[in-house]
DNA sequence: ACCGAAAATGGATGAGTAATCCGCTTCCGG
DNA sequence: CCGGAAGCGGATTACTCATCCATTTTCGGT
C-alpha cells in the first residue's frame, strides 16, 4: 500500500524545513514550526533525532558512495588520498555524515545498505593503499574513519576552514614509518 | 577583605559535587542538589557553566605548566614530541581542559596567567623543533592546538581508547615532507 | 557580647525544549 | 459515498537552565 497523500507531504515540509536550518542543532518543536505541522507529526515521521539525521544525510550519503565506487574501480594511483579528500570535504559540507557513518542504528530505510556498499569500497581501497605502502599495515578502516572525523573538528576549530593542511598531515601520518 | 567563611564552604561543596559527577555533563541543578546548597549559590559562585569548568580544570592546568615548563627548560631532543604526548593525555584525562585551552574567556582569577605561561613555553618548544626538522615550518601553536584536539576526538571514538598509534599519526604527520 | 550592614543563601519562578498521548480529521479503496 | 485505517495537531508532562529577591548568615566595629 503506497503511502498517503498528505503524510508525503507532510514528509517533505518536514525536510524542507529541517534542511532551512542546517548548521544550526535539530530542534523537533522549531522545524515543526516552520514546516507549519505538529510536533506529533515530525516524531511520526522521524521517532528519533537520528533518523531525521539520516534522512537529511542521504544526499550526501549517495555522494559518498559514487565517491567510493570511483575510488574503487578507478586504477589511480593515489585513488586512497583522492578518497579521503573527498570523505573529509563531505563531512565537513554535511555537519550529520558523520553521525550516520558512525551510529549502528540505520533507521531510515536503505541507509544500512548505502553504508555497507560505502564501507566495502572503502575497505578495498584501503587495502590496496596498504599493499602499495602508502598506509601503515596496523590501520583498520574504523580506526581510518576515526581520524577523518578527528582532523574534520580540528578543521572546524579554525575559522579559516582551510582543510589543505590538515589533508596532507593526515596522509602523512598514517603513511608507514620510512625504515632508518 | 576575606571571603565569608559560609562562601568558602559552599564553593567547595559546590567543586565536590561537580568532581563527583566528572565525565557527565554539568547539570547545574543536579550540582546544587548533590552538593546540599541552592542553584542560586551555584550561579553566584560560578555565573557560567565555563567558569565552573574552569575552576575544575585549574589542578590539570597546573600540571600542564609543569610539562611546559620541563620541555622548555630540558634539552631533550624529542621535548616536542614528549609535551604533545603529555598533552593529549592530560586532554584526554580532563575533558574541560580542551575548553579552558581553546577559549578566550578565562572568568576565574588566574586562569589567564596560567594559559598564558602554557602556551609560552609549548611556542617555545614548537619553534625548537621547528628548527630542529622536527615540524613543518608551516604549523603555528593554534593549529597544533587544533590538532590534538582532532586527534583527542579520535582517540574518544575509539571504545579502546588506545592514544598511541594516534599520537605517533600526529607526529609523522607534522613532519616536513621528506625532499624527493 | 551585641548590632547592623553587607554578603551569601535557597528555592520559587519563568522561559525554553524533548517527547508522548489521544481525540479529531483526512484519505482512499471498495 | 462510506467506513475504518492512517495521519494529524497540539495540549500536556517532564526536565533543565538561569534569574531574582526575601530571608538568613557572617563578621568587623563598638
Amino acid at each position: 500500500m503506497s503511502p498517503r497523500s498528505d503524510a508525503v507531504r507532510s514528509r517533505e515540509r518536514i525536510l524542507a524545513a529541517a534542511r532551512d536550518g542546517r548548521g544550526e542543532e535539530l530542534r523537533l518543536n522549531e522545524i515543526a514550526r516552520r514546516a507549519g505541522v505538529g510536533v506529533g507529526t515530525v516524531y511520526r515521521h522521524f521517532p528519533t533525532t537520528h533518523a531525521l539525521t539520516e534522512a537529511l544525510t542521504r544526499e550526501t550519503l549517495e555522494r559518498m558512495r559514487e565517491v567510493a565506487r570511483a575510488a574503487r574501480e578507478g586504477s589511480d594511483e593515489d585513488a586512497f588520498a583522492l578518497f579521503l579528500g573527498a570523505a573529509l570535504d563531505l563531512q565537513l559540507d554535511d555537519g550529520g555524515l558523520k553521525t550516520v557513518l558512525l551510529s549502528p542504528a540505520d533507521e531510515e530505510p536503505g541507509v544500512a545498505e548505502l553504508k555497507r556498499e560505502i564501507f566495502a569500497a572503502f575497505d578495498e581501497v584501503l587495502d590496496r593503499a596498504r599493499r602499495s605502502g602508502a598506509v601503515r599495515a596496523d590501520l583498520d578502516i574504523v580506526q581510518i574513519e576515526h581520524l577523518i572525523c578527528g582532523i574534520e573538528y580540528a578543521v572546524r576549530l579554525g575559522a579559516s576552514g582551510d582543510r589543505a593542511p590538515f589533508l596532507e598531515i593526515l596522509l602523512a601520518g598514517i603513511r608507514p614509518a620510512p625504515a632508518r
